[in-house]
DNA sequence: GTCTATAAGCCGATAGAC
DNA sequence: GTCTATCGGCTTATAGAC
């Protein structure tokens, strides 16, 4: 069907995370990411309208994915089992929605100015949920009394570094990028260091 | 003396890294700068050139303090401690030098383009005289086998996450800003993580 | 040293040919 | 539906009066 016209959006959304991610929105043209994405520019305005709505749906592709990763939260289960699985399916967005993650990370260091309200309020929604699971774990006595925001905190900045900070971790680690062993290690020492660090009790 | 420069100069370099921190580099206007300072646009030019120096200016100011901040590596000392120590004064930059802070880790974000080679080498060989210092503490049976580089990484994340994303951290607590106790309960979060998590011993 | 008024150029956006 | 060629606004930067 419209093939081409999927296709091109398609080409066009890829670069333009690319490009928001490498230099922010304000810092990146309209231009480079068509020139990237292969096509004249005028193509850009044709399927998206605006820049910013071409980097509205760069952040909001990334939202689903950033809700779906706390479904271990909205459903029973051991806090250990829970927190591995958050963990583990944080570090997997870093790795694989890195572009966008880092386009996210950007907008909420500025205050979310892009974001709908709708969408802050979903994501505030389940943090609050998943800081009243934890204080619940704690009150049950299945873990030590930590503070449940800044164990979130440290959560997610850990979580997030790998796509945030990626050009960081590259010159200190000395590798371009990182491989399966890599991101195994890194989910490992966090998961260590909030089951261990927590002391999250194991299911009998 | 030239002391109407040097006030001129500081009311520029706050209200620059205020700027530049709330909407990044190529967001944010020299006018807008100047409006915060109280001064007519073309001071900022004749003070600093132009806006990217200002720029490297803001960010200058706060690599001292984040070399400064890895002091407790540079001594002996037990693991503990220095650990300790160092997330402490970690959260402390992030607080009293939130807007430099959030500026730099948006450098780092975009690959650090406007951060001189000499800096950039500096702090690397800052982070893997740490990432060796932790590896021999492994080395001595005084910790577990962690892998230094992630532990780094998380401490880095975790600490910085006060300054970078303090918008997300207002909304999920509801404080628009976090007093001292607020600060201590982040600071003992974490420290608690690393300690307990990586089984850090202490001094007999 | 300070500031008003202006130049110069870049980039988002589009008109209009194909 | 696609792209070339161009406009118009906005922002950095400065010339030159005070």
């Amino acid at each position: 069907m419209s093939s081409i016209r999927e296709r091109n959006k398609e080409l066009i959304l890829r670069a333009a995370s690319e490009e928001f991610a490498e230099k922010g929105f304000a810092a990146c043209k309209t231009s480079d990411i068509a020139d990237r994405a292969g096509l004249p520019k005028p193509n850009v305005y044709y399927y998206f309208k605006s820049k910013e709505n071409l980097y509205r749906e760069v952040l909001e592709s990334i939202v689903e994915p950033l809700l779906e990763a706390s479904a271990p939260f909205n459903q029973p289960g051991h806090p250990g089992e829970v927190l591995r699985a958050y963990i583990r399916t944080k570090i997997r967005i870093s790795r694989e929605h890195a572009c966008a993650s880092k386009v996210f990370a950007n907008e909420i260091m500025h205050g979310a100015p892009h974001l709908s309200a709708e969408r802050t309020a979903q994501l505030n929604a389940q943090a609050a949920h998943n800081i009243a699971c934890i204080q619940s774990w704690i009150d049950q006595g299945l873990m030590a009394r930590v503070d449940p925001n800044h164990l979130l905190f440290s959560i997610w900045a850990a979580t997030q570094t790998y796509a945030d900070f990626d050009w960081q971790i590259s010159a200190v680690t000395g590798k371009a990028t990182l491989d399966d062993s890599d991101y195994e290690a890194a989910a490992e020492t966090i998961i260590r260091m909030v089951i261990k660090g927590c002391e999250v009790q194991e299911p009998a």
